[in-house]
DNA sequence: ATTGAAAATGAAATTCGATTTCATTTGGCT
DNA sequence: AGCCAAATGAAATCGAATTTCATTTTCAAT
């Protein structure tokens, strides 16, 4: 790693390299924020700015990409084979990653129609996942009665 | 559109009227400010404030979606037919639709797989557009005399 | 037509993540 | 050891989004 950017002509530093370390460590798709607590836990003393601009090197370099959900919040995506889908959880924001493989010809394809050239997918679903869904009807079953009163009234 | 609103429980004022006028008159993807100039031409008493609310309800009772292209406005899609991706030129800011009626089946058994209840998906190209690219040519050309010389040198 | 409650408006203030500034320290080099 | 560009940390700044609040307006019930 010191040598992968030496060649890009960036130095070292204990800060960055526990950035480093722990971004690599952690799963994917954290935010500044997450990173900032993960990597003060092991010193204190590192700086927000420092993280946020050791992620953006992280970027610069091509080993991680920004991702913006709509919630307000970029998140750091690490790099590692191809392209991929996220499945986002409204709820829970958990985010889960599925295999886009298929879809990545007819969306070339689609852009060459529109003579455009693409630098880059993105490709999401947002819902709700298994665990969320399954929390919420244990919730709603005992209180939601006018709701299944209506359900049943409308069914004649 | 009073009716229509009104079975909502929200109530009508001049300019609403013309805030939701102009904003179908408008193409679709305007960010608030775009909304406001526009708005402004016509009566130049109305405040940001309500443009951005009226914008908000426009999507509350269903005519419209936000769309986040992550360059850090929020975009408001009219609500049209089915689901459609984005090219979005990250150089002009074009964005233009494309259909992905192909792909929604793949998109609704991948998630299925993971037993997530999708509640709305988003596809996206960015790239550069024929016209920006067309552009970038004619004036790189002349001057780019040194990465054609890079080039030529590394063909062996 | 009058009236009153609820909703809407406009200006200003606030929020909050992202980014920059700046004084100081540090890493990698000769 | 000594230089200098890069890196750091704290604080300041930015900007879009959102909220607050005093005032005005809508509209349904009188
Ligand atoms: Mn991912
Ligand atoms: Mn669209
Ligand atoms: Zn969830
Ligand atoms: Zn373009």
């Amino acid at each position: 790693m010191r040598e992968f950017l030496k060649t890009k002509g960036f130095k070292m530093t204990p800060q960055r390299e526990l950035i480093f370390r722990s971004f690599f460590e952690l799963d994917r798709h954290v935010s500044v924020d997450e990173l900032y607590d993960k990597v003060r836990q092991q010193d204190n003393t590192i700086g927000y700015s420092t993280v946020w601009r050791n992620l953006k090197l992280i970027c610069k370099v091509g080993l991680a990409e920004e991702v913006n959900l709509g919630d307000g919040v970029t998140r750091y995506d690490r790099v590692t084979q191809g392209p991929h889908g996220h499945l986002y959880c409204l709820q829970c924001k958990e985010l889960v990653e599925f295999d886009v493989e298929p879809v990545l010809e007819f969306l070339t394809v689609a852009a060459d129609e529109h003579k455009f050239a693409p630098d880059g997918i993105k490709i999401e679903i947002q819902g709700h996942c298994a665990k969320c869904r399954k929390a919420n009807k244990k919730k709603a079953r005992p209180v939601d009665q006018p709701a299944a009163k209506r359900l049943a009234e409308k069914r004649p």
